[in-house]
DNA sequence: CTGTATCCTGCCAGATACTG
DNA sequence: CAGTATCTGGCAGGATACAG
């Protein structure tokens, strides 16, 4: 069988579509959500993540991105063929050999998630901290000299 | 009842651990993928968008914000406000008021989702070029010259 | 007004088996 | 090696009802 058009992640059917502004990313249409759907998927940023350093086999992101499954790492692949931000090439050896690897697209993308990370990186006590006050007063389970009584 | 920690999409368990490397995307406790996986809710960088312009009641998000229900909306700024992105004020009006606002920390990880915006807006035309091609080259309905036989 | 409590449903990741 | 096909369970998200 062929392969087939699977047009899921790109576009949701609006069924009422209120909406008269054009380009927002209130639309469903929004260029913005299309790349944050892709970024989305934890497994596809680490595929380009993976592939900044070069192209790579089929069975190296495999092993590379542990305890991904066959199923899913091709559907991933295929996804970021089908924008344009990776690359596929078949090399017709005995037991095929297939290389994936950044488009030129891919690799402008793959800038930005550097800058999110070193944000990530640089915030992340910000963000730990402000979880564990926002949990310290949700769930005061024994926040100080406070005693708890049970049944 | 009281508010309870919820501590789903935070990080989950990775029951193996077979890393050995330090803050890398890799690892389930990675500062990029947890920003990530907030960015990953569509909802909740439709929100951030939205107080941009400066704070906002309960009912004004989710009028804005079309077709988002009372108990996601919630659940978003439940976990934004866990993050510290967004701050939550209350007024001991009649009918209590709620304001929603951005922190500090909020309007920092905004500017990174305005220059993603930049990105897909300058983008989005070859991201859809590409999806056009491929979809072309793998369901060719009738790509040219080409008859189709049915039964 | 601003939530919480339930029930329900669809979809997607994971596991597994098979193929060129 | 690099996939495809199929079954399944869990759970995020919607609808709805209710409450302080």
């Amino acid at each position: 069988m062929p392969r087939k058009k699977t047009d899921d992640t790109t576009l949701d059917t609006s069924p009422p579509s209120d909406g008269d502004m054009l380009y927002s990313v209130f639309e469903d249409l929004c260029p913005t959500r299309l790349v944050l759907d892709r970024l989305a998927d934890k497994w596809a940023v680490l595929i380009l993540d993976r592939l900044q350093q070069g192209p790579l086999r089929f069975n190296s992101l495999k092993r590379d991105i542990k305890r991904i499954t066959q199923k899913v790492l091709t559907q991933t692949l295929r996804k970021l063929e089908r924008d344009g931000l990776i690359a596929r090439q078949v090399f017709a050896t005995v037991p095929v050999t297939v290389e994936y690897s950044l488009t030129p697209l891919g690799e402008t993308l793959n800038e930005f998630i550097s800058g999110l990370a070193h944000w990530a990186e640089h915030n992340i006590e910000a963000v730990l901290a402000a979880q564990a006050a926002f949990d310290a007063a949700a769930a005061p389970s024994t926040p100080a000299n406070v005693t708890v009584h049970r049944l």
